[in-house]
DNA sequence: CCTAATCCGTAGTGATCACTATGTATTGCG
DNA sequence: CGCAATACATAGTGATCACTACGGATTAGG
């Protein structure tokens, strides 16, 4: 059978830490959105030339892409979580204080990468709206069904409307995220949070 | 004493109508963001020359400033907007179906020309930036005062978190427009529109 | 008609964009 | 060591960026 993991790739080989490298252009992206930041910004942010970001990651589009990959929680470590919470509303609690939290760090860029990126470019950057925008969908996705699951239990009313519970949610995450770079404290955006919550009672 | 009107500037005279080529520069900001909007995209569709737009309008910076006061509402028609509504509730809820509606217009761009242009530029833009958060903080303090109102006049109970429940409106808002402009439809909005509201009756 | 003032059209300015051609250095394999 | 394969550094590619110099056209006042 052939072997599954080459040990090593013929040639020289990358002189130096892709995930680090990786890792500094994401928080690049996340700072001044996609189409703004160029090969310049990334290549001095990542201590690399322009031919070796082109051949450790292909071009400024594949890097993006990857970046968030790097960035966003994968889909199946978001259904673990919503599947080992307790409800769907103790689940959007979590991801609104996570989301607060994460958008007014000291340590990084203030609000949402993915909500950075989409201002809109020209034709030039549909796939990467279209990428940023099915990470949103795919969220969505999941927390509808999660709070579907209270209401067919009954930890929910039957009245609830699951779709638009979870919309609302990622919409307040993305509106937090404009705030967030507008100056908002962190404490205003828990206070968002709370209100977003509360509607699960009526 | 000094005439407040000069009917006429002297030498030659604009060849185009300044106000419809502001709306299509607005109309193009709009739909591409500022930075990512060209000179060459913006002379294109105002119908005019570089140097016309320069004369005109000043420069990019300018043009924009000037389509986002075109774009949003101006701060006295909102407080008589927010003066004149029977509850701050109903004031939002209008804010609210406004956005909805707004964001997806046919003959419009979709979302919000000021959440559009907030993928943070280089420091150029900050100037940008600074009038776009004002713009929403005008927003968020006069809507405060709002619910404040309601408050102390009994409509809304006094433990009422006032600047938390206006800050989110704006930042639902906000997320509204991210998840307009990735495809969501008009019934999806008003839906997050709806359970925005909810939160006012806990 | 004359002058001053402003606008328009042509044609470009240097700067920056994403990206790469080229030659050299470094690796694994035999 | 020799060879193939890859990464590296230098130095640039044409395209596009925001913006403007310049000369001719159009206006008002005299």
């Amino acid at each position: 059978m052939k072997s599954t993991a080459p040990t090593r790739k013929p040639g020289r080989p990358l002189s130096f830490d892709r995930q680090a490298a990786l890792k500094q252009a994401m928080l690049t992206f996340w700072q001044h959105g996609y189409e703004t930041t160029s090969i310049n910004d990334l290549t001095a942010a990542m201590g690399i030339t322009a031919p070796s970001l082109y051949t450790a990651f292909g071009d400024k589009q594949q890097l993006f892409l990857e970046s968030t990959r790097l960035y966003a929680i994968a889909p199946e470590d978001l259904q673990r979580q919503l599947d080992q919470a307790p409800t769907a509303q103790s689940a959007a609690r979590a991801m609104l204080y996570a989301a607060a939290h994460g958008f007014t760090g000291t340590s990084t860029p203030r609000g949402c990468l993915l909500a950075s990126a989409t201002a809109r470019g020209s034709s030039t950057s549909q796939a990467v709206q279209h990428a940023v925008a099915a990470i949103r969908r795919d969220i969505i996705t999941r927390l509808t069904a999660r709070i579907s699951q209270d209401i067919t239990s009954g930890a929910l009313p039957p009245a609830t409307t699951a779709a638009a519970l979870a919309t609302m949610v990622v919409a307040v995450i993305q509106g937090m995220s404009v705030l967030a770079r507008d100056g908002s404290t962190r404490e205003s955006l828990l206070g968002i949070a709370d209100c977003a919550l509360a509607c699960w009672h009526a």
